[in-house]
DNA sequence: TGGACAAATCTTGCATACAAGACTGGAAAG
DNA sequence: CTTTCCAGTCTTGTATGCAAGATTTGTCCA
C-alpha cells in the first residue's frame, strides 16, 4: 500500500481521503487497498471500509477483483479515449453557457493560475497534479451546476490516473499555458472561444498520452528498488517542466 | 415499500432491480427502502443491501437519513433545474459529435419510435416511462461513449424521479415528437440541428414542471385512501396523451 | 379533551465471526 | 534440477449480533 499514512486524522472519511491521494498522484493506478490495512488506518472495522469501497465503485474510482482484492483502478486504453471525450464534450459545453465572469471568480482564476506558477517553479510535483485538476473542477464551480461538477470531479480523478499509466512526462508548462488561454477567453467574454480552447486544450493533453503503452506490471517492483532518484531535493521536475 | 415484488428472481443484482423500478416509474420518489425488507425479498442479509445502498447513494439515487432509513431521492426544484442543464450540455454535446448514422441504429432508432408510439396506443405508463427515458440512454450508445452513456443512465433517473415530483401530467406526445426530430435530423446527416433540438426538447420538458409545487408529505396516504381511480381499466391515460 | 411522558418497537450503524477462494512456500517425487 | 502437489496463510464475501438513535403508541395527569 502506498502513502496513504499521510492523511489526517480519521476524522476524514475514507471515501474524500482515497479520492484526494488520487486526486494529488499520492497513489498509483493498480495500487492495491486493503481493507484490513484501511480499517487499522482509520481504526473502523472493514465494514466501514468496504462501504467506502462500495461507494468508490460505483464511481470507477476502484475495482475489486473477486477474493483478490481492491485496486485503484486501471483505465485501459479505450477508457482514457472515453473520459477525454466525456470531458471534452462536458467541459466545453459548460464554458460555452458560462455566464459572465463575477469579479470574485476572476480573481479566483488568477489566484489559481498564480499557485500553478508556483508549483511549476517549487517542482512541486504532487501540488502541481492537485492543481491541474483542480482547474477544471473550479471552472465547472463558477459555471454553477453542481451535478456537472460531481461528474468533472470524478473524471478528473480518473483523468490523473490515465496520466500516471500512459504520460511519462507531464507537459505541466503547455497545461499551464492552455489554462491561462481559457481564463483570457472567458475574462474577454467570449465562451465560445473558451470552449474551443478547452477542447483543443484537453486534444493536447490526450494527444501526449501514449495509448500504446502496455501497462509494466513490474511497475510497483521498478520503483520500490531503483535508488530514491524522486528525493525531493533532487531535480525530477525538471522532466516535468519539459514541453 | 413499493411494487418491487415483481422483479425477476435474486439472480437479479439488487441496484439494478431498484434503478430498474425507477426508470419504470414502478417506485416513486421518498418511497422508504428497508434494509430488512429488501434483505428479505432478495433473501440476503442486509449486509448486501447495505452495500447496494451505498453504491445507489453515490449515484444520487437514494438517500439516507441518518438512524431513520434509506429513501428514494427526491430531487429539489434547484437540483431539478441542475439535472436538466447538465442533460441539455451532455446530449447535444453527444449529438453535435455524433457520428453519421449506421444502418443499424437506424434501424433501432426506428423500432423505438415505433414502441413509443404503440405504448401511447396502449396507454401503457409504465412502458411509455421506460421507453421515454430510455430514448436518450440509446442515442448515446449510439454515439459510443460508454462514459457519458453510464452518466446519463443516472441523470436519467433523476430525470424521471423529478418527473414523477413536479410533473402533474406526461406529455407524452409531445415527447414522442421531440424524439421523432431529434432522429429526423441525424438521418438528415445535420448534428447541429439534432444538438439544438435535443436542447428544445429538454428545455420544453422542463418548462412542463411545476418547480414551485410542495411535495405533499401525505402523497402516499392519499393514494393508498383513494378508490383506485388508478384501475388500468380505467383510462387514465387519456390524461397523459394530453398535450 | 388535550398534552406530556415513557416504554416498546422499529430503524440503521458498526463490529465481529466464520466461510471460502486465491496465493505462497516448501517438501516430495520424477 | 525441475515440476507437482499440498498445507498454511492471506484475501474478500457474507451473515449475524448488539448498540443506539428515532418513532410510535399507550398511559397517565391536568
Amino acid at each position: 500500500m502506498q502513502d496513504l499514512s499521510t492523511v489526517p486524522p480519521q476524522l476524514q472519511s475514507i471515501d474524500k481521503a482515497i479520492v484526494d491521494a488520487i486526486l494529488s498522484a499520492r497513489i498509483q493506478p493498480g495500487a492495491r487497498l486493503s481493507e484490513n490495512q484501511l480499517a487499522a488506518l482509520f481504526s473502523v472495522s472493514r465494514t466501514r471500509v468496504r462501504e467506502a469501497m462500495m461507494r468508490l465503485e460505483a464511481r470507477c474510482i476502484v475495482t475489486v477483483s473477486p477474493r483478490r482484492g481492491w485496486f485503484v483502478s486501471e483505465p485501459s486504453a479505450e477508457e482514457a479515449r472515453h473520459v477525454y471525450g466525456a470531458r471534452r464534450i462536458i467541459e466545453s459545453g459548460l464554458l460555452r453557457t458560462m455566464p459572465c465572469l463575477k469579479a470574485e471568480d476572476r480573481q479566483a482564476l488568477h489566484r489559481h493560475l498564480e499557485d500553478e506558477r508556483q508549483a511549476i517553479a517549487a517542482a512541486d510535483r504532487q501540488r502541481l497534479t492537485c492543481l491541474m485538476g483542480d482547474f477544471h473542477i473550479r471552472l465547472a464551480e463558477i459555471a454553477g451546476n453542481p451535478v456537472l461538477t460531481e461528474v468533472l470531479r470524478d473524471l478528473t480523478a480518473r483523468t490523473i490516473l490515465i496520466s500516471l499509466m500512459y504520460q511519462s512526462v507531464v507537459h505541466a508548462l503547455q497545461s499551464h499555458d492552455g489554462h491561462c488561454a481559457i481564463v483570457a477567453a472567458l475574462e474577454a467574454n467570449d465562451p465560445e472561444a473558451a470552449a474551443a480552447l478547452a477542447i483543443r486544450h484537453l486534444d493536447e493533453v490526450e494527444e501526449g498520452l501514449d495509448l500504446t503503452r502496455r501497462p509494466d506490471p513490474l511497475a510497483d517492483l521498478r520503483r520500490s528498488l531503483q535508488p530514491d532518484t524522486e528525493a525531493p531535493s533532487a531535480s525530477p521536475m525538471l522532466k516535468i517542466i519539459n514541453r
